[in-house]
DNA sequence: CATATTATACAATAATGTAAATTAAATAAA
DNA sequence: TTTATTTAATTTACATTATTGTATAATATG
């Protein structure tokens, strides 16, 4: 397999990039998931993410403006390529379709 | 992170069991997965991962009865434990109020 | 000069893939 | 009815690649 190419990590990383629109950057991405799924994680493993993801064609980046409050490097701003959506896409298709098809009886005693 | 540890090709796997009911063994799981994503597999690349995912606690497995229309050995049939469909449906509903929270406009001109 | 952030390089672990051996059942043949 | 043959699968052991993590250095900005 590996057609699409992106680990559970990347894909959180990736939705959360749209989500977050223009302020998506390495700390605010991590603070997002964080506070989303609950679990830490080290911003080094965020930024290895996002290059290897650039690489891969699934985002861009920019930097931004130089508008601290306090002073700091540039943040480098990241957005989803068309491509990177539409892998989103699929994969949530094909887990969607896979959903519907359970039987309802499956699902029962897991208490969702 | 790594908390809940379930790969892309895992949780098709696991979705896949649920779907197919009593009728989930190796085969018929790389066949159903194929038929849905287009990809093709490897039969043993199913079957490590679904030892693996035993390990794991994503699953549990029995042999099947011995009623084959042709010889061969007795299928192995797999089902999601609960702790299994409870990871499917946590990582799911990350994902999906991530999606709620994505601007119309960010995926403008990606023509999903 | 303090600080917020990126950038780089490497390490560890986890996920996936492949090939070959093995097993058990059904059927055919002796 | 015993033995051999074919077949559908599993099982095991290992190899490869991909993902994630960590630590440290570098840089730009107020």
């Amino acid at each position: 397999m590996k057609k699409t190419g992106i680990g559970e990590f990347e894909e959180l990383v990736l939705l959360t990039i749209c989500v977050l629109e223009n302020e998506a950057y390495a700390f605010s991405i991590k603070q997002e998931i964080e506070q989303r799924t609950g679990r830490r994680m080290n911003i080094s493993a965020v930024h290895t993410t996002l290059y290897r993801m650039e690489d891969k064609g699934l985002l861009t980046s920019q930097m931004g403006e130089a508008s601290s409050i306090r002073g700091g490097k540039r943040k480098r701003l990241f957005s989803a390529t068309t491509f990177g959506i539409k892998s989103l896409s699929e994969i949530r298709d094909v887990r969607s379709t896979l959903w519907e098809d359970i039987p309802a009886f499956v699902l029962k005693n897991a208490d969702l």
